[in-house]
DNA sequence: CGATTTTTTGAATCATATCAACGTACGTGG
DNA sequence: CCACGTACGTTGATATGATTCAAAAAATCG
């Protein structure tokens, strides 16, 4: 069984080929397609997804009318509104496909469900949200502590695939700048190197 | 039974008199003094602290030994380290006393006995958790989407017992902005009401 | 290929930081 | 109870990082 989703889990819990078995019967594998969205500001988010191919974003829009990316993901990524998530009710998320994409989705009440048959899995989400805590306190700390090149020298470096793969305006708006300061910023960094 | 915490519990959940019993026998309460730690960088976080009486703050240190405020909490309050509470691993937030404390202290493993008797605790916590995260993601949303001004404006409609207490050196930080320019904001707000 | 999206560049402007100085208040030890 | 020191707040002058608006260049897509 060589699958990403299988090695996904195994790299922060321990699921037997068995359990993942039970789990794969209650996946849903969708194919979507670049600029469509899997989620709505408003929506909700009923559903955990797995990124298998492609590349996808989480946005916030302010009163403006403008998008703030929360979050990017490419394979191998977990990507979901998860305050909505948890407690199924309207958040304030959308989420939109950046790339064309394979993703397998997780409803949420066959997840219920599962935490039940297989305890490693509520280990696992478990120690999900709470990666996403941490990453959450750490971008706020370096949003506060750090110039807009430093922040984007660090993407750069935990996640060379996604600051190479992802167009420059979905990475501005993660940083928190616009497009045009994201440019500027790469050329000082080239032209310094 | 007139109990700030017993109130708090029953805010966001539902906790018997019995229940609270129990968790009064497990409960450790600490005077402590203005400037005095609860927390220090790279501890372990081994409570979660209900304020009943001051002020505190909990912050980060960046790499120029910048301090930048997180949490600021006054009588009602919960704070604590979150993810290191969650992982008993060494976290990286400070706790520090802005006004003489009484504190309750909440001991991480009495607290995983008592979610096996009362269920209900696990929810309050769950819910506890996970308006931390939604209050983490309003932040940084808020952070990059509107001004200083208007983010110290959101504050003060929305906590403003805090805005009111709190030295405005911490609230300049809490904001992720010096206090001179808080100082200038807050005349700014004056000059035109 | 044309159409759209994405990236780059320039000039002007703005929000906030920095540095330095001064004012105020408060609490503690003498 | 006063005086002193430390913590906190304000103000001014200047510097800087990032935004805005406009336009052109480059890349991508159907």
């Amino acid at each position: 069984m060589a699958s990403l989703l299988f090695d996904n889990f195994n790299k922060y819990s321990f699921i037997t080929a068995d359990e993942f078995v039970q789990i794969e019967q209650v996946l849903i594998k969708r194919f979507v397609k670049k600029k469509k969205n899997l989620l709505h500001e408003g929506d909700i988010c009923r559903y955990l997804y797995f990124v298998e191919k492609g590349a996808l974003r989480s946005y916030t829009i302010d009163k403006q009318g403008n998008e703030h990316v929360m979050q990017l993901a490419i394979e191998d990524y977990w990507i979901a509104d998860l305050s909505s998530f948890i407690t199924q009710t309207p958040g304030n998320l959308a989420i939109e496909v950046i790339e064309d994409c394979e993703v397998l989705l997780l409803p949420h009440p066959a997840l219920e469900q599962l935490y039940d048959t297989i305890p490693s899995l509520g280990t696992f989400f478990r120690k999900l949200y709470q990666r996403a805590y941490v990453h959450l306190q750490a971008r706020l700390h370096s949003s506060q502590s750090i110039s807009a090149e430093e922040r984007y020298l660090e993407l750069m470096k935990q996640h060379p695939k996604i600051s190479s793969r992802i167009p420059l305006i979905y990475i501005a708006s993660y940083l928190g700048i616009t497009a045009e300061s994201l440019s500027r910023i790469r050329k000082h960094i080239h032209s310094k190197a």
